[in-house]
DNA sequence: GCGGAGTAGCTTTTT
DNA sequence: GCTACTCCGC
């Protein structure tokens, strides 16, 4: 027979002992009497490796410590318990993500066949997350999709649901789990063979759900600690083989799987409900009678696993199926010998002692299970064989662990101990009370999960457009340009209006959509795709420009290469005396317009980069939409194709249209095409690269008899935020009033910080991260974190910033914590993995980048002089009225929480900087802010959750 | 043609 | 403070 330990950590992982490396766990694994051991945190890039060098295949299909070093090692065990065990690689995932409307932790035990397979697994999850900064890596994958990565990797993987019943980490966890595996693993739940139990519940628990039939309830340590192996194990008769085992997991008795040691679950953290701080422990009646709230604090009461398996079971207590395995409950070596001596456990009498008896009896597993009471009392005395004696019948007393706290196994009575304090003699012993369970089990469920997150913005859903939307959807009296705030429904208005064209007998083919990027082009294309309009044609401006010059020219018109266009610019900039960049700027500013002439300082760069291009047949991007809109002008065919091609056109962000855009505009409608523009002054922030805000006030110049529309109306953010945008905006100086409506609730206050330094910076926003996402770890849960959930994902928070330097020891304090994160100036999305894109993460990204995006939660981090307004060191400041509307874009991303922060020190381009606030901090009502203290008691619980 | 020293310049971004 | 580039010497 075998026992196998199929679930433990490395030294890797958060809060492990330091010598949980191959060579302690292959000892202690002798120690305590276990043959098959799961390696722990394989997806560990540095452990993977020490794994690699230090484990050799055993030719059957499983690994072994390589002889050399057992053979170093041999020495330092007793003889009696000399018994080498075998490896798997295994490793457990942490995922958190958002399904269903709801935040779900749950965490997944996984088998692999061979280290190569594990390593092509670390390989794609690498991608996906951060694997290398906790050997128990958190990503914001779904489980389903998890174990669809599994299988695609390695189809043989064994894929288990980790310590199913914990509150707050598992699949049918209280706090963010599922009541059944489908709504999980949905498709793929069939893939799954085994659940492992955890400390907190046994299998007697589980025969109470007859959905649970068909699976193999397996049981594992989730050791942090050397000492903590084997408290739970499984036990097999078969070979110690990876496909041995997969066979046993997957056929149960019929394939050699014998059952499991346990721990007594009451002895688990979170066996019983209650409330720690409070210091109340309840069992599942009396939650139910208080409703679910502590009668202490009134804060919500954990409910523990028993109260979560009475929730979802259909059977009554004490069922047993026919198929049930068998199973022991133990409690470990340490703890009875402790109980015998009087001490602590982890004192050293007690070591000592636990040590002479694996000299003399063996292996700690063994002594507990297997060695006859008389041996036991010749080599441990009377006592401890009495001891184990009442271990093995069950007759201990016991007091449940809940919301975190272990509970406490008892072999003897209080008295008992205190006549065992006093003497050495065998003892009179009084029967102790049966095992502490069996209390009555709730019959309605309790209700603990946290508060939805606020109800969804009522957006103008349905085909309910409201009126001032509706107005600019129907018009027809010509071309007009909408005004449209953050969140006024700009998209929606857009599509609505195509719609409505080809609903009125519009011919769709004959409707174009024009936007500045690609993927603004595509996302609008398939959103018109919905509403079976294919066949409008949606194109950026640059697009545009191509297909206009292919057809003027009669062949696609070939675009100059980066690496060459860099060469051209080099060549020219020596013509002019100026560096390289500033002459691209200044290029491709003039080529921004169509009359412009360059300036006499730039004109020999100018004429010099032109010729080159020409020389060799080549257009620049810039010269797409330029060249196109010359070519309408000059080719009169060619005008007369396109002046006529469409009925109506509709142009999204307009304000960051340049003169080339507008001209290409006109001559496109030239035909008597209507033109609909739509976009916000206000959220102009390309000027520098062409932008000329100015053409959206001059739009009726350029659009004869243009008609003006307003959507005022902010669908997306709370109160709140719309009134600290607003007011921001309302500050600018010589401006005209101009304030949206919210149409949500005011919503809490908007949240700032004002912090020392960068790091300081990042640890209160890593800090407010792990309380929006509830805690990500147990240790983070129990210092509170899980109590102040708020019900959000990674993916729904963003932390917006002005330049790409200030990510950096953000995304560390994230990674620190253990937050999925994406920096997204890093990845490209076309080369991402499908599952990329599902993955749900905290975004860093510029406030330029989250332009036309949407986010519950947002952070806007360095809200301090020079960096806004930005100013560039020995150069010309930023135009603070455009740094004004970046804040103001960057603001109006949040649809929930507004976080906002500056630093009082800050390492800038070499200079160390004491910036004051940024001025547009003053604009910013006080009464819609709250701020956040850093107070030393604050770092105190820090350090906790760090 | 290479390497070392010295120094300038540092955003935001799309096609 | 970092790097990427130029320039100069061999």
């Amino acid at each position: 027979m075998l026992v196998a330990d199929l679930h433990i950590h490395s030294r890797y992982s958060r809060a492990t002992a330091r010598d949980m490396g191959p060579e302690a766990l292959w000892r202690h694994a002798q120690l305590k009497g276990v043959d098959l051991l799961g390696t722990g945190d394989f997806t560990h890039p540095a452990w993977w490796a020490e794994l690699a060098e230090k484990l050799v295949e055993t030719g059957d299909g499983a690994y072994q410590l390589r002889p050399d070093l057992a053979a170093a090692l041999g020495e330092s065990l007793p003889p009696s318990c000399r018994r080498p065990p075998r490896f798997l690689p295994s490793a457990e995932i942490s995922s958190i993500y958002k399904r269903h409307g709801q935040t779900r932790k749950v965490h997944s035990l996984i088998l692999m066949p061979t280290l190569q397979d594990a390593a092509r697994l670390n390989q794609r999850l690498d991608k996906l997350g951060n694997i290398k900064s906790d050997g128990r890596p958190i990503l914001g994958l779904d489980a389903r999709d998890l174990l669809e990565l599994c299988l695609e990797v390695c189809p043989e993987v064994i894929f288990i649901p980790a310590h199913i019943w914990t509150p707050w980490f598992s699949v049918f966890g209280s706090k963010s789990g599922f009541d059944a595996l489908e709504e999980a693993f949905d498709d793929l739940t069939c893939h799954i063979k085994a659940l492992e139990t955890g400390l907190s519940s046994d299998p007697p628990m589980n025969w109470r759900l007859s959905a649970l039939d068909g699976y193999t309830l397996v049981s594992n340590s989730d050791a942090h600690s050397p000492a903590k192996l084997a408290r739970e194990a499984n036990l097999l008769d078969c070979p110690a083989t990876f496909h041995d085992l997969a066979r046993a997991l997957s056929l149960g008795a019929a394939g050699g799987f014998l059952g499991t040691i346990e721990f007594f679950p009451d002895e688990g953290k979170y066996h019983l409900d209650g409330h720690r701080k409070c210091g109340l422990c309840l069992g599942p009646d009396e939650t139910r009678a208080y409703g679910g709230r502590c009668p202490v604090c009134g804060g919500p009461i954990t409910v523990g696993v028993l109260s979560r398996v009475a929730e979802l079971a259909d059977r009554p207590e004490g069922y047993r199926p026919p198929a049930a395995a068998h199973f022991e409950s133990l409690a470990p070596l340490d703890e009875v010998v402790a109980e015998v001596l009087g001490q602590g456990p982890a004192t050293k009498a007690v070591g000592a002692a636990v040590d002479g008896l694996r000299r003399r009896l063996g292996p700690e597993l063994t002594i507990l299970r297997q060695t006859p009471l008389e041996e036991l009392a010749r080599a441990g005395g009377p006592v401890l064989a009495e001891a184990i004696d009442r271990l093995r019948a069950g007759k201990v007393v016991l007091q449940g662990g809940f919301d975190g706290q272990f509970g406490v196994v008892r072999l003897f009575s209080p008295a008992e101990r205190q006549r065992l304090a006093g003497q050495k003699a065998l003892l009179d012993l009084a029967p102790v009370t049966g095992r502490g369970r069996g209390r009555k089990a709730a019959a309605r469920p309790v209700d603990s999960r946290q508060p939805a997150a606020p109800a969804a913005a009522p957006t103008a859903v349905d085909q309910g457009l409201d009126e001032f939307q509706r107005r600019a959807m129907d018009y027809d009296g010509g071309h007009l340009i909408v005004r449209a705030g953050p969140g006024a429904g700009k998209t929606r208005l857009l599509t609505a209006r195509a719609a409505r064209l080809v609903a009125g007998g519009g011919d769709a083919s004959r409707l174009l959509l024009v936007t500045f990027t690609r993927k603004a082009a595509e996302e609008l294309g398939q959103r018109l795709a919905t509403l079976g309009l294919e066949a409008a044609r949606t194109h950026t401006f640059h697009g545009l420009g191509l297909e206009i010059l292919t057809d003027h020219l009669g062949r696609r018109p070939a675009i100059v290469a980066d690496q060459r266009r860099e060469e051209i610019l080099s060549q020219a900039a020596k013509a002019v005396d100026l560096p390289p960049g500033q002459v691209d700027w200044a290029i491709s500013r003039l080529k921004q317009r169509l009359d412009q002439r360059p300036e006499p300082t730039l004109a020999p760069a100018w004429l010099a980069y032109e010729q080159a291009l020409a020389a060799e047949g080549l257009l620049d991007l810039d010269d797409l939409p330029r060249q196109a809109a010359l070519a309408l002008a000059q080719d009169g065919a060619l005008a007369g194709r396109w002046s006529g091609k469409f009925d109506h056109i509709l142009v999204d962000e307009y304000q960051d249209a340049n003169p080339v855009q507008v001209a290409l505009l006109r001559r496109l409608a030239a035909g008597g095409a209507l033109v609909a523009a739509i976009g916000d002054p206000d959220q102009a922030i390309y000027g520098f690269r062409g932008a000329e805000r100015a053409l959206f006030a001059d739009f009726g110049r350029d659009f004869a008899g243009a008609r003006s529309f307003d959507l005022r109306r902010n669908y997306r953010s709370s109160g709140r935020i719309v009134a600290a945008a607003t007011a921001l905006m309302a500050a600018e100086a010589g401006r005209e009033a101009y304030a949206p409506q919210a149409v949500n609730p005011a919503g809490p206050l908007v949240e700032c910080f004002e912090a020392a330094d960068p790091q300081a910076e990042a640890i209160w926003l890593a800090q407010r991260v792990v309380e929006l996402l509830g805690g990500l770890d147990s240790r983070q849960v129990e210092a509170g974190a899980g109590a102040r959930s708020q019900g959000f994902s990674a993916g729904d928070i963003a932390v917006l910033y002005r330049l790409h330097a200030q990510a950096e020891p953000i995304a560390q304090a994230l990674a620190r914590v253990g937050a999925p994160t994406q920096v997204a100036a890093t990845a490209h999305l076309a080369e991402l993995d499908p599952l990329d894109l599902r993955a749900q993460r905290v975004k860093l990204l510029s406030m330029h980048a989250a332009k036309g995006l949407e986010f519950p939660v947002v952070f806007v981090v360095g809200l301090e002089e020079g960096l806004l307004p930005y100013q560039p060191p020995g150069k010309d400041a930023a135009d603070p009225d455009e740094e004004r509307r970046l804040l103001y874009v960057a603001m109006t991303r949040a649809r929930q929480r507004l976080f906002l922060s500056r630093c009082c020190w800050r390492m800038l381009f070499g200079e160390s900087r004491r910036p004051g606030r940024s001025p547009f901090w003053a604009d910013l009502p006080g009464e819609l802010l709250v701020a956040h203290k850093s107070k030393a008691r604050r770092r105190a619980r820090q350090l906790v959750l760090f």
